[in-house]
RNA sequence: CGGGGUGUAGCGUAGCCCGGUUAUCGCGCCUCGUUUGGGACGAGGAGGUCGCAAGUUCGAAUCUUGCCACCCCGACCA
């Protein structure tokens, strides 16, 4: 039965990602290309995604608002290297309203109602908010603005993949304004910070910070910061970008304050966003032929009891015990769930909750409850072990603590030995063919050489990373003094 | 946008080349019983505009033409 299991990684590493997506009942297509639909166990974990980055937000300062999903056409326009960038994915409204066919077969569009400026779905908010800025700000005493968004956005996309690349995705948007040029990049390194800090002690996932080459840079921006993670296929991920817009918008919708001499200046912004693409990275770091592994932390359920049982009596007394060790763990912030579901067996339970990544699973049957113990599985190195029911609750706090270093360990290590020196395009182009990873190279900081070197090789750099100012002979030329770049191929 | 593929029950599929009773099988679903320490078993049952449209034919899931949709692989992007 194609229920059962999922392909190898090893064997498909693409089509493991897309059943595991399904089987995991994380999301599934809709009828509409390219877009999915979130099912409740895959948003469960978006949710953890979002409350934690909300706190994190809100302790650095900033406020949620909303903003339209629709944009005049004319604003997209305003920001040259803006419009260059998003016009080819845009999704259009032209109409508001539909009407009756003439052969009663359906409805259709009202030739009637066309707008008359179309309608852009946003495929990010930069424009509309600029253009609110703009009324929000007169003096210096009015800045920062500190603003995030939760939103969907639209980009058509030619190809799309669950999670990775849909035509719709849910995801956040910060738009700061500011006084200075060094507050708003202040503003843009903070939050790369905070998305790596979340990325990496909550998804599990170690990423490397640094800024993108010009090539690579948000359209409209004058720095691209991101946070660049590795999946288990040796493929890049982009997990997160900040970006120092500099005075671009501010200047395109003509946003100006009066600062304390009474002079007027443009204003200085950022914005920073991370997407349901995260789900993605969460996936493919972790998870293997069995199926997903969630990091503790972002686990809708964190622990499931499963009972074993002969009869109703037996059920009631391992009942009584689930309920109460599920009381206790609830009390120190555990989630627990205790399927006693009478119409699947525990074999059914054990597979389902190992695809679905549960870090701990916890077995009692009227063996375990004769000798005050039960058996405890881990998702993650899928060790099992028997042990006492007495101070139950504090070794399972530890475990999941474990579970949640360990994984991110494992994950820095396969970083770490992925991650290759090159010094020729041969070289990495052997390295990219055999099993892929970064590649660290030197780089005359050229364009046309990195697309030189994209053609070659298919390899993106990454990021100039933020860390580390090494310099070495250009990987393409051989120029001296050129600076160290990540290549990769990348998702 | 190029290349490949698919569309038959909720899901996965056989049948299509070579047209012919009532469209195959598995999973799932419903009922009853037995089961429950790694994806249980038996018996009975429900469920179908064969993607859409036109054509050929006595007869179309099957042949022809057109259309639509989605998936996968590339190029482009978060």
């Amino acid at each position: 039965m194609s229920s059962k299991g999922i392909v190898k990684r090893s064997e498909d590493f693409s089509k493991w990602y897309n059943e595991l997506v399904l089987k995991a009942d994380l999301a599934e297509h809709s009828d509409v290309r390219g877009c999915m639909i979130i099912k409740p166990y895959g948003y469960a974990i978006w949710e953890k995604i979002k409350d934690q980055l909300d706190l994190m937000f809100k302790e650095t300062g900033h406020q949620n608002a909303y903003f339209p999903l629709l944009i005049p056409k004319s604003y997209l326009s305003k920001e040259a290297a803006h419009v260059e960038g998003f016009a080819k994915e845009c999704a259009v409204v032209t109409h508001y309203r539909l009407k009756n066919s003439e052969d009663g077969s359906g409805v259709v569009v009202d030739p009637a109602a066309k707008l008359e400026e179309e309608l852009i779905i946003r495929p990010t908010s930069e424009t509309i908010i600029w253009n609110t800025y703009k009324k929000w700000i007169q003096s210096y005493r009015d800045l920062p603005i500190l603003v995030n968004q939760w939103a969907n956005v639209v980009r058509w996309e030619m190809r799309t993949r669950l999670f990775l690349r849909t035509s719709e995705f849910l995801w956040q948007e910060g738009h700061t304004a500011h006084a200075t040029k060094s507050e708003a990049i202040e503003e843009t390194e903070q939050m790369l910070d905070v998305y790596a800090n979340f990325v990496e002690n909550f998804m599990a996932v170690p990423v490397v910070k640094g800024v993108k080459s010009e090539n690579e840079r948000f359209a409209g921006a004058e720095e691209t910061y991101c946070i660049e993670a590795l999946m288990q296929d040796g493929k890049a991920l982009q997990a997160g970008t900040s970006h120092f817009l500099g005075q671009n918008f501010a200047k395109a919708f003509d946003v100006t304050f009066a600062d304390k001499e009474g002079k007027k200046n443009h204003v200085w912004a950022t914005s920073w966003g991370v997407s349901t693409r995260l789900m993605g990275a969460l996936i493919m770091t972790h998870s293997d032929d069995k199926g997903l592994i969630l990091p503790p932390k972002l686990s809708p359920i964190q622990i499931v009891i499963v009972p074993i049982y002969k009869n109703e009596e037996q059920l009631n007394i391992i009942s009584e015990y689930a309920h109460k060790l599920k009381k206790e763990l609830s009390e120190l912030n555990i989630s627990v769930k205790f399927d006693n579901d009478d119409n699947k067996k525990p074999g059914w339970k054990f597979a389902e909750y190992e695809m679905k990544g549960v870090p701990l699973r916890i077995t009692v049957g009227p063996r375990d409850m004769e000798n005050k113990t039960v058996e405890l599985a881990r998702r993650d190195n899928l060790t099992k072990s028997t042990v006492s029911q007495d101070g139950l609750p504090k070794l399972l706090l530890d475990s999941l603590n474990k579970i949640q270093e360990e994984l991110f360990s494992k994950a820095s290590l396969f970083l770490n030995e992925n991650t290759f020196q090159v010094d020729s395009i041969d070289q990495m182009n052997q390295v990219l063919n055999n099993k892929g990873g970064f590649v660290e190279a030197f780089w005359n900081g050229d364009s046309k050489s990195e697309q030189k070197i994209k053609d070659l090789t298919k390899a993106t750099i990454r990021c100039i990373p933020l860390q580390g100012s090494e310099k070495g002979n250009c990987v393409l030329t051989g120029e001296p003094n050129s600076k160290k770049v990540i290549f990769a191929r990348a998702y």
